[in-house]
Order: structure tokens, then C-alpha cells, then sequence
DNA sequence: ACCCAGCGCGTAAGCGCGTACATTTCTGGC
DNA sequence: GCCAGAAATGTACGCGCTTACGCGCTGGGT
């Protein structure tokens, strides 16, 4: 278990080893240039039975590449960034690119902290979440001209690649959609919108699309909450209970006939604090997610819930890095799209809703 | 967007600006050795002026270590991999490292081409999932005197260093509690074994349990499904539905009245369909678990299962791969404690049962 | 018989960095 | 004012690798 205090094999082991030259062995290893069988043999034999493996460190001084991408995630303790690692970790894997991994912790700070750690640890190109990263960390990566790529937000900044989805817009086809079932008062479950702009997104087209029709977003029906089950129980039960800050009671101040999350985790919590306090779902409350994930076409109710392309979009992005490193032309921005997935948890505003 | 045609500043290019020794430079970085004020300040303005981040390969190859650890999971689709990168990857941050990850698909081929992977990029140490390496992997590892530790198993073989707990007795004790409560037909819903250690040895803890107490587990009374609420779905509607393959009838051919579960996922899926099929739970049925998921205690009924400490493990074996790294002496083999939550899931056996 | 193109291979330079050792500068005691 | 020794700084080597370049050999054309 303790490191190698031995001298592990070098490419002059090996070169001695099969009496060859050090360029040959290189030439043998990286299929470059031209090598007789014979000694094509000596060389892989002497390498198999040193167990010599190339020291990345030197290869990347020479190569002036390290085959590392980079990326930092706000969290990894949610379904949609394990989900998104995987993709990545295997697109990137299929072009031999291994992944580094770090977490921010959404704190634009640590992330502009981690992600130049990754650069000296030598990350060849980045991924980031969204387009909200501190100037000090953008700065940083055009100075050193390093690929990045900004994944799960659209548009964004004219110079910034970015692959993703318009959060404001994908979230407003859920409000017509409810408003089209006849529901009026419409609430929020929001995630942590501060340093966060996919969150801030959804907020913002929430309170957009219910103002084109002619309805708002009271401060009482919006409440934003980390996204773990037991904060979006209790940010759901504050939801419900929730009455306007004027004294004047009005139709306004019952409780919603329909919320909105701003991922399917609240969602869930929602779903399950509502169980719990025997309001029924759909019947009584609409719920709507947001992302998808696998227990939404599980859970019961199922989920209503804004489908996104988790996978294709980080394989895209992978892309997109594997395009800048090779190097070849990169395109900016991609959009995909995110589209309503109606199942049992909403449905028509109950009678006198 | 496309990589550095540009030249990077090199400690020579900070050298020279800042009017001292590459000598300097370097310590000024690495805070090693004794520089006057003025010139560290000149030093540091001149490395902040240029962007200058040092070569890591360049870097790794003086040093002899990359500051990196790689690490190999079956899979991240699952919260409990999850959870253990976020726990892994916080432990080695705070000691400076970086984690790099590779995923395998349960597979030990696969497992092997990945960690031997991550060696080639510059892993100094490496962990994995369980005890199942392959003998080639094992093998590459010694010769490489390459710091390993092995988490989720226990006990190990002698000369590994493994951080985990025992999954037998682990689920032994779910079994036991199930016959205290009067079950005799017990069933189990395993995660696939071929290829996991973990897995297997929790349909061996259960089987031992069972015949400890003069019952068995037939057949008809075990499924194996991959790790998806839609496999565990199927996976419970077989597990109820199935009869024993002989052909007189007896009273075990009668459905299980307890369900164990190779995790809390399969519960998920067990519960879900149980709901689905109109069976009672606990009532009719007695659910388990295994790892205590986050939704574990809000899932409605709440699950009872067998709490794993994910994160206290696995920064238990960060720990290990720092010390190893040091050099630090390193405990060899650590067991950790699995608890039996008890929650709604489960109860006595009913009527006639 | 000679030349030269081309193939196969070796030699050696240098990538960017840390550090042992050499060198310079400073300090203090006489 | 001088010198010994400590402190501060510089010089230069080599980590392991890739690759430009050059050398020797072969063989077909003249």
C-alpha cells in the first residue's frame, strides 16, 4: 500500500530491456512512425513484462496535452449531475479523455477556485454548469485560450459555447399549460436562485409566462428551497399556509391549486408532504417538475414534469470538447429542446379553484 | 474556444519579468525555502500579470506524484455512488488532491482497462468498489507498489486495505428481524451478483440467515434485476407470482410475506408495484432495504433498511489513499457498522402468514 | 559499377519544473 | 574595517518522454 519507494520502469528500461532505442520504443507505443515486426515484438514484450506504463507527466510535457478534461459541478448528490457525470465520463472516455471531477458547492467562488485547479492539474478543457461563472474565472480561461464549455443554460454570452436549453422558456410551456386547465393561482417551489441562474431562469419564466396572462407571482407564492426532500416538504407545507403580506383577504389568498418546482426533487417533496397533509393529486393540487428523472414515471402520483435531454445534451457537450481539441471548428450554441411530459399529477383546477 | 495555439508563460517568462531566478520563482510557489519580501511580492505580481498557472506534467514529473487519485465505480446512475464521489472527492480535496473517475459497468475487465487508465493519466493512488478486481489489476497494482484501497467490502483478502463493512452479516440482521416478527416465507430481491462482490454476499447473508433458523431460499423465492425501479418493478410482480418448481403444493408455495432487497432502490420498486398490485405494506407485506437512501425515510410507507454510513466510508478511505501518500503509516482493514432502520415498511407477519 | 531514394533505426535535444549546489550578499563580533 | 558564517539568491542538471534529424543499409534505375 505505500507508495513507490521502488523505481518503476522508464522508457529507457524498457529500450534496454528489448535492445532497441528509446525512439523506437516510443515510435512502437504511440503507433507512430514506422517499426519492423521484429522488433515491434521485443519492445511489446519488454513493456508486458516490466509493466511499464508511459509517465503521463512526461508525455503531457511533450505533448503538451494531458488527455484530461475537467468539470465542476455544483453538487454531485442529485440524480441529474450523476446523471450528467455518466454521460460525460463516457463520451469523453470513448475519444480516451479521462474526466476530473470537482464541486462548487454553487459558491461562484469556489467554483472559479476548483475549476483553475483543474487547470493546474492540468484539465485540457472544461465544463461548466450554466454561464454564471465570477469574471476572475473567465478571464482566466480565455487568457489561457482553454476550450470550456458552458452545458444546461441557452442562450448565453456571445463568446461562450454553450450547449443547453432556454430554462425561462421551458418552464413557461408548463404555466400555459396549467393556466390552459383553468388553474389561476399558480405558486412556485423554487431551488436556490442566489448564484444560480438555471434556477433564477425558471423563476423568472414562471412569473413572465403567468404575467402575459394577465396574473403575477405574489412574494407568498413563491418560496425557494436547497433541493433536498425535507426542505422542499417543509418549503411545500409553507407554500400552502403561505397568505399575502396586505391585510385584505381576497380570492388570492387561498391556497394554490397548482405549484411548480424547480426540479423534480422538490417536486418530490412535494408530492409527499401533500400525501401527507391528505391533499389529494391531482384532484385537490396540481404538481409539475422539472428534469424527469427516473422516479418521475414512478412515483405516485407519476410526475408531471419538463422532460430534459440530460443525456444527450452532456454527450454534446463532450463534443464539443473533443471538436476543440482536436483541434476542429466547435459550434457556439446549441439548443435543445425540453418538452412537457403530462402524467397523473395534474390535472384540471378543482371546482371553485 | 479553441486550445492554446498561444504560448503559456512559463516560470522562466515570470522569471524574467519579475527580474529574479526560475530558483525563486519556484520558491515562491511552493513556499519552500526562505525569499526577502520584495522579491516574493515582485514574484506574485508577475505571476498574477501573466496568468502563469505551473505545468502539471512538468510538475508531476519533478515531484514524482501528480496529486491525483483515481477511482473506479460500476456505475454513477445510483445515489449511492453518488454520494460516495461527493464524499470522496471533498476529502481529497481538503488534502489538495484531485479525483479522477472512471466507471466500469460491473464489469472487471472493464474495471481493469479503466484503473489501469487512470495510472497511465497520473493517479498516485486508486480506489475501488469491493474486492472483485480482476488478477491482471491486482496484479499491475503490487508491481506498481501503487497505494489501493478497496471500499464497501469486509473482511478482505490479507494484504488488501479495505474500508467497508459486511454485507452478510449486514443483511443477517434484517433477516433475523424478520423472523423475530413471525415471517417464515421470505423472499429476496437481489441486485445482480455475477461480477459484484457486495450483491452476492448479500443473497449469501440472507440464505445463511434463513437455514440458521431452519428455513431456506428457494429458487422461486430469489429474482436478481439490475439496479432500475422499472427491473425492480418486474422483479417483485415475478418474486410474488412465482411457484416453486415442484409440483405438489404445499404452504411455501403461498407468496412471500417479506420482501429483502439488495438496495434501496429495488425497495423503491418493490413498494411502488406493491402499491400498484394492491398489496398492503406492512400489512400484507414486509419490505427491506439496503444503504438508507435520502428518499429511504420519506418514501411513503417509510422504508426500513439497513443504514450504511456512505460518507463516513468513504472519506474514511480518502483518508487511507492520503496517509499511503505521505507517507503515513495506513490501517490496513476497517470495519464499519450497517444499522437496521426500522421505519413503516415492515411488520409482524399476518394472519395465517 | 555507381547513385540516390527511401526505409528502419538511433542520437540527442528540449519540453517546464524543482532543487542540490554554487555564489553572492548581509550580519555581527572583534 | 575585516572576516567568518549565515542568509538570500542564482546556476544548472535531470526527471521521462517525443521527435527532428541523421546515419547506414537496401535495391532499382542509369
Amino acid at each position: 500500500m505505500q507508495p513507490q519507494d521502488l523505481a518503476l520502469p522508464n522508457i529507457d528500461d524498457v529500450a534496454r530491456a528489448a535492445a532497441v532505442s528509446t525512439a523506437t520504443v516510443s515510435r512502437v507505443l504511440n503507433q507512430s512512425g514506422v517499426v519492423s515486426e521484429a522488433l515491434r515484438l521485443r519492445v511489446n514484450q519488454a513493456v508486458t513484462q516490466l509493466g511499464y506504463v508511459p509517465h503521463a507527466g512526461a508525455r503531457a510535457l511533450m505533448l503538451r496535452r494531458s488527455g484530461t478534461v475537467g468539470a465542476v459541478f455544483p453538487t454531485i448528490d442529485n440524480a441529474i449531475f450523476a446523471k450528467a457525470i455518466d454521460a460525460l465520463q463516457r463520451q469523453l472516455a470513448d475519444s480516451g479523455l479521462q474526466l476530473l471531477i470537482a464541486t462548487s458547492g454553487y459558491d461562484p467562488e469556489s467554483e472559479a477556485r476548483q475549476a483553475m485547479n483543474l487547470v493546474t492539474r492540468g484539465a485540457d478543457a472544461l465544463a461548466v454548469c450554466g454561464v454564471g461563472q465570477s469574471p476572475q474565472l473567465l478571464h482566466f480561461l480565455r487568457q489561457r485560450a482553454l476550450p470550456t464549455v458552458h452545458v444546461m443554460s441557452f442562450p448565453s454570452p456571445p463568446d461562450m459555447v454553450c450547449v443547453g436549453f432556454d430554462n425561462a422558456r421551458a418552464i413557461a410551456q408548463a404555466v400555459r399549460y396549467l393556466l390552459d386547465l383553468g388553474h389561476r393561482r399558480v405558486a412556485m417551489l423554487a431551488g436556490m436562485t442566489v448564484c444560480n441562474d438555471r434556477a433564477a431562469a425558471r423563476v423568472h419564466g414562471v412569473r413572465q409566462a403567468l404575467q402575459s396572462a394577465g396574473l403575477d407571482l405574489p412574494t407568498h407564492r413563491l418560496v425557494e428551497r436547497p433541493y433536498t426532500l425535507a426542505d422542499a416538504r417543509e418549503g411545500f407545507r409553507t407554500l400552502m399556509a403561505a397568505k399575502p403580506e396586505a391585510a385584505r383577504p381576497r380570492t388570492s389568498d387561498a391556497a394554490p391549486t397548482a405549484i411548480l418546482c424547480g426540479n423534480d426533487v422538490l417536486a418530490y417533496g412535494a408530492l409527499l408532504e401533500a400525501r401527507k397533509m391528505g391533499i389529494a393529486v391531482p384532484t385537490a393540487l396540481s404538481v409539475i417538475g422539472f428534469d424527469d428523472l427516473e422516479m418521475s414515471r414512478h412515483i405516485h402520483p407519476t410526475l408531471t414534469t419538463l422532460h430534459v435531454p440530460t443525456e444527450a445534451m452532456w454527450r454534446a457537450a463532450a463534443d464539443r470538447l473533443v471538436a476543440a481539441l482536436e483541434p476542429r471548428p466547435v459550434t457556439v450554441a446549441t439548443e435543445l429542446e425540453v418538452e412537457l411530459v403530462v402524467r397523473e399529477s395534474t390535472g384540471p383546477v378543482p371546482r371553485g379553484g
